[in-house]
DNA sequence: TTTGATGCAAAGTATTTGCAGACTG
DNA sequence: CAGTCTGCAAATACTTTGCATCAAA
């Protein structure tokens, strides 16, 4: 869980795809990785503005985007809701979702992926990635 | 699995609930049940049109969106993509999504019931429904 | 200097909503 | 008959896109 490393890794694996590394983008980029409750596009926005108040939502769209093509970027849409990232664990892995207090939190499943290994052979489909939401009440929601 | 019971009660489901029987609305209940693609709201139109040629999209949206309240269908939101349902089966249960063909299939997983109430009990998370969805390639696509 | 990135505004698009008229119960 | 449902069109709202300008390398 060493942040400003995986930051640095990222801006790396920018560099060398040819990308350029204007400061919004490293901004948008630090914010995304140290946020931890899965923000929104427009909350990453409202803090990017805090240290350069030009920023547009859309490069803050268009980031986003640079980062889910580069891998490095899980996008949670729910129809109804504006979309949440999660930069910090970008491989497929089950979210639980507060219907109370909105709370996206990670979650941990011993044996998920044996569990998917054995779809795969049992079906024959050859699986990407995959995507579990669990919706209900986080526990002090439920107190 | 016996498809025509399960539509004729829900008919009497909306019935007992005081909600109008009318002719559009039968058929778009039949047509979704009927369909075990996985439709779209715009597929179940175009459908419901060969019979109901006045029928309008709207309608079709607004059939849906009772047919969640009262729970009888799953949104499958993807998005990019448009809205998929589910209302063979509705409660929560895994599909595997074909990203080279689309297709949408449902997938039985043993003791999945179980990893939900072992999650449950972890984290002291009351679980109300999940969404599990599984990309990757179905076995026809990947010959 | 070159060319990709930014920021503004306008477009895009699945779904929802308002309302007058039609039809179920 | 009363009140819900339909169908049309307009509205929503998040996200994307076009383009002129700016700046990273």
């Amino acid at each position: 869980m060493n942040t400003k490393k995986r930051i640095d890794n990222i801006i790396t694996l920018l560099r060398e795809r040819g990308n350029r590394l204007t400061p919004q983008r490293v901004a948008i980029l630090t914010a995304l990785i140290e946020n931890e409750t899965h923000p929104t596009a427009e909350q990453v926005h409202k803090q990017i503005l805090k240290t350069f108040p030009t920023t547009s939502l859309a490069t803050v769209y268009k980031t986003i985007k640079l980062l889910k093509d580069v891998g490095e970027i899980l996008e949670l849409e729910f129809g109804d809701d504006r979309s949440r990232f999660d930069a910090r664990k970008p491989h497929s892995h089950p979210h639980m979702i507060c219907t109370s207090c909105g709370a996206i939190m990670d979650s941990e499943l011993d044996n998920f992926d044996v569990l998917i290994d054995k779809l795969a052979l049992d079906t024959g489909f050859s699986v990407q990635s995959h995507r579990f939401d669990i919706f209900g009440t986080c526990a002090s929601c439920s107190k």
